[in-house]
DNA sequence: ACCTGAACACCGTTCAAGT
DNA sequence: ACCTGAACACCGTTCAAGT
């Protein structure tokens, strides 16, 4: 019979992020390699040379496993202090995009409930942000909300990407693919989509995504 | 053996989406009722009194399944044609937030690629807004993509916390014992979350989310 | 052309038994 | 206190055989 009881236990972090470098943890390194999928109680049993039932006595089951992998990952993307709220939001922003970009896998874990994770480290510094911003007290948790929600939108949709993709897809290959299509759709049924596919062909993923952040943080200012 | 070719074959459909009203299909029905767990292939089979394999004729597997499922109930949220963009963006981002409400098992299943579905439709109607809204063509994509990532963001999230939540959670009670835990944070590591544990408390999804949608449409006209 | 349903190769999870 | 590993109750998927 396992525990899974709140905390999870040192023996658990030391399967899920041993060592200093996340790529050295079993659980994180099998995502990592294969994919949400990849991670099996069999193969991490195997991993750390024990049986599947061993992990139930640190772990309450695949849930918290993948709970523990996500929240060592994101805490590690914990912000620098820049100087200028704007600057630090940006740059909170691009490590996310960055930690998903390293663990695709990640996307679908971070629209779990926060509970009292290192996501909630994650919202905290947003929300400071935005006080500095000199957003009114009443608006700070709906503006706060609409960053956070912004950002976690982008990275699921960016992870998805990255899954769905095969590992040894060129990228620009890809995309001229995909821009070849919408630009040959319907001219009437698609007219906006077909217009800018030459747009999707050389777009960069980081710079449209700093690109609604910073419409976002325009449109905080700009509403006083 | 299957075929799995491209477009849904009309079975499909029927096994999909028969009927008038999605909550008459037997894979929607068996995916609002149990969840994403709860479509199985046996369980489908049943509903359909046939066996396991029969479905495998008409779909390639469970991706396909799920995707035609997912589009089937894009399709119902089919924008209405406002006067004004940003009351025809904010129609549509409502659209969506009640489809969620009413089908939390998109929330993940909004992150595929779109390619040729439903999908595509959302994002050329977003896509006219953003050029009624008179933003320069060589912004339209980016501004769009912007939108639509907000969207999902947060159509994701609010799914999640659906799914996560037993169904018979009341909510006023749920969010007062979160807003509790907020609240008694520490000062120092969480004096933002502590400071807007209130707002927390009281705040209404569908508000906060065309509170959103409002900064960022501000975002766009501000920036000229 | 489409259905049947047993069979295959897996899963997550449990639990008596060990140390 | 923690590990072992067989066993249970499922999965998605395949495929020979039917109609």
């Amino acid at each position: 019979m396992g525990r899974g009881t709140g905390a999870v236990s040192p023996s658990v972090i030391s399967a899920v992020s041993s060592g200093a470098h996340p790529s050295n943890s079993a659980a994180i390194g099998l995502l990592d390699a294969a994919g949400e999928s990849g991670l099996t109680f069999r193969a991490l049993a195997e991993r750390l040379a024990t049986g599947p039932g061993a992990i139930y006595w640190h772990v309450a089951g695949k849930d918290e496993l993948l709970g523990a992998a996500t929240d060592v990952v994101v805490a590690m993307t914990a912000g620098t202090a820049d100087t200028a709220p704007q600057d630090a939001i940006r740059a909170l922003a691009l490590g996310a995009f960055d930690a998903i970009d390293d663990h695709p896998w990640i996307g679908a874990q971070l629209t779990r409930a926060p509970g009292q994770s290192p996501m909630m480290r994650v919202f905290e510094h947003i929300g400071r942000q935005v006080q500095a911003l000199g957003v009114p007290a009443a608006d700070q948790f709906t503006v706060a909300s609409a960053l956070w929600s912004y950002i976690l939108g982008v990275a699921g949709q960016n992870a998805a990407n990255a899954r769905s993709a095969p590992p040894d897809t060129d990228r620009a290959e890809f995309l001229g693919a995909v821009s070849a299509v919408w630009a040959n759709l319907d001219p009437d049924e698609y007219a906006f989509t077909r217009s800018v596919a030459g747009q999707l062909r050389d777009h960069d993923d980081r710079q449209e995504f700093l690109a609604g952040i910073d419409l976002i943080l325009t449109g905080i200012t700009a509403g006083r």
